[in-house]
DNA sequence: TGTACATCAGTGAACGCGCGTTCACTGATGTAC
DNA sequence: TGTACATCAGTGAACGCGCGTTCACTGATGTAC
């Protein structure tokens, strides 16, 4: 018999502390960088001792590698939201603007994980999340390819504009992860997002209508 | 009476040794990024003892700094470049698309300094290229307003451009630093880019014809 | 031009500190009977 | 259910190392006369 508190097995309790690490690591890599964070730092803020870390992770690039995982599981949530909304079938460009902004604003951090690592300096972590962006890529276009008007066009452009599609969405996040959490601010950063994907919806419609030279 | 290999003055050899720190620190955050560069690190690149870098900087910061200030010297050499081609005025597009390629495998360090560090581990560092960034979209405006066709638009719009194509050109730069310097990848990379500069044109057209609801 | 002194870029030893990693350990949880 | 043993997440001391920064210094370059 034991009170109200109930005992994780030690499973669940691994499972915590590892979870614990990975949201020290994720806020210290906020504050100085990911290469900038020391294995002893994520230890001290996850409030276990240091040689505790060996048991859930060979070394700090380890555990960068899984919270890229962890931050594009969050991606593709949020493409899984925009699929699911109906908003989205009736004005993808809204429905999408609204939701990448509140998305990176629910998620700031993994966000700003993926948009700092990108290029930071730990080799391992750049390359693995230059490929989850590059599937991410794929996997919008094929989702695209839902959408009526879209269905027409060949391979290459659906290509394209997927890519630009995914450059508007990091760069959005970028500036909501910069901004400060004013609503008047966050508003006009979803105006602009929804600018340029018009943009490039009415530039498509003019790129088929009249071929390039 | 001295050989022909001309003393230098104090004063010079004072300034070719800041620039090896520079040098050095530029190169060595290639690798590591800019929060794994020690300072010792930089000294030892550069040829000199740790203690002679305080000769040039106060710390690290100051010298990071001075590194966003260089790079982007180098942007704005090439955005000087493309207004004095008069290949600018014929195709703009595409001479666009070749100067940035072509500069950026020129001065790649630059380039790949203001990629990495823009939101990398350093505060003030980030931030200055920040500002120095939102300053370049300004005068990239100005400098839109000077062609034909885009001389009638209003502030709001050229600025949407503009914001366009500083974002085509960062993630174009991002493109050719990651990528091997193959002449058909980098032919690619530039085709894209002009892909993506044409539907933003074309776009522009569609909107200004009709204009959003 | 020559001499005497000032300047100051770069040196080298020394410091205390946080780092990653090793190792033998502890004691609560899990399992076999 | 109770007991005896195994497992293993987390501990704490210890190590050698590279770090940033201080300090007094050296010796070539620059300047005043």
């Amino acid at each position: 018999m034991h009170d109200s508190d109930d005992a994780l097995s030690r499973h669940e309790q691994k499972e915590r502390t590892r979870q614990a690490l990975l949201d020290a690591a994720l806020e210290l890599t906020d504050e100085h960088g990911f290469a900038g964070v020391s294995l002893r730092q994520v230890a001290r803020r996850a409030g276990v001792v240091p040689t505790a870390f060996y048991r859930h992770f060979a070394d700090m690039e380890e555990l960068g590698l899984a919270l890229v995982d962890q931050s594009f599981g969050t991606l593709r949530g949020m493409m899984q939201l925009a699929r699911q909304d109906p908003e989205t079938y009736a004005d993808v460009i809204t429905a999408s603007a609204a939701i990448i902004v509140e998305q990176v604003q629910l998620h700031r951090s993994h966000f700003a994980f993926i948009a700092r690592e990108r290029f930071g300096g730990v080799p391992s972590v750049r390359a693995r999340i230059r490929d989850e962006l590059r599937q991410y890529v794929s996997e919008l276009a094929v989702a695209l390819r839902s959408f009526p008007y879209l269905d027409t066009w060949n391979d290459a452009d659906v290509r394209t504009a997927s890519r630009l599609f995914v450059n508007i969405m990091v760069s959005t996040a970028e500036q909501v992860i910069e901004s400060p959490d004013r609503p008047e601010v966050l508003d006009e950063i979803a105006t602009e997002a929804r600018r340029q994907m018009r943009l490039i919806v009415l530039g498509y419609a003019g790129w088929r209508s009249e071929p390039q030279p």
